[in-house]
DNA sequence: GCTTACATACTCGGATAGTGGATGTCCGAGTAGCAAAGG
DNA sequence: CCTTTGCTACTCGGACATCCACTATCCGAGTATGTAAGC
């Protein structure tokens, strides 16, 4: 149960973008360069987070990606499960229909207790994602990265975009 | 990010062995039968549990596996970690250390935010897991099962616990 | 000088190979129980 | 009838194939830019 290196990539990409100007693009290939990534594969991430309606894209020269909402209005839940899928991370077979015990053409009431007891830990697992913005993302990373390299890096990422 | 079938056995053979009475074992074959499993197969997810030393195991006839705790000692979580591992879910590979506008040696302080971020909401998965029990989860069966088929099941579990 | 048409180069998007882990199966080591033999 | 011995059958545990999904890569469709020609 490990998530994909693209949710890694997908997240810092999102950072990236979310601390652009309103309506520049970025490409990919200046994202896979600012954090050493194929490019290639890189675009397969963002490809899931075009095709989930959470960035715009655009063709040709000064083309790229940007967020489709404000940063503050994108969770970290939306980018996980873009890259995902939102398919809960405990599948029921229903085993419990097995039991040679059962009469004939029984059939269950409700979804069974285990399924009910690990979706409830899914579903904290999202919430608890799903309480993280961007913003506060873009806030937190302020706070650790020193300002020269803050700077530095904002001024990298100004050359490239489109 | 899909947690493998084992836990769903791992987790409704727990459930069987914590009904059986103090000390008596059952074995991989009635537990796979009880459950239409392929026994080979279950042997596997109940090879994890006792190495992890949450079931013990005896050999020879009327050999097979018992908890080696009370139910209430056992928690959901030590059988998803006996079978998944005990590694996040999210993996951090430091990707911002690929920013070319780093300095030389530079060393970053503390964990990224993003992984931060990641780690807590593994955490939140991980405590609502290690919130319930197995006794918990007898219970619950007990509750959601018709009194009759709970009976039948039992009688047929105890004809073949060793 | 301005407008227009065009060639270019750069972008994203999906289709195509390679690899590691989960899935599934097998056989060997070891032991508890049973049966038979002996006292 | 009871004890001892040996065998048998059943168990778990680890070693061995198979298959799918993640990883990685490539090429084609489409467009904004820049240039050059024409007015």
């Amino acid at each position: 149960m490990i998530l994909k290196s693209q949710v890694e990539w997908a997240l810092h990409c999102c950072a990236i973008l979310a601390g652009l100007p309103d309506g520049r693009y970025l490409s990919t290939k200046a994202l896979a360069e600012f954090h050493g990534l194929p490019k290639e594969y890189l675009s397969k991430a963002l490809q899931s987070l075009s095709q989930a309606r959470l960035v715009d894209s655009t063709l040709g020269p000064s083309g790229g990606y940007r967020l489709s909402r404000p940063p503050a209005e994108i969770t970290f839940l939306d980018v996980v499960e873009a890259v995902e899928g939102k398919e809960r991370s405990f599948v029921c077979n229903n085993i419990r229909a097995n039991n040679p015990c059962r009469p004939e053409g029984y059939c269950d009431a409700g979804p069974c207790a285990i399924a009910r007891i690990m979706w409830d830990a899914d579903e904290a697992w999202r919430a608890s994602l799903r309480a993280v913005t961007l913003a506060m993302l873009v806030q937190s990373l302020e706070k650790d990265v020193p300002p020269a390299l803050w700077r530095e890096s904002f001024e990298w990422v100004m050359k490239r975009v489109g």
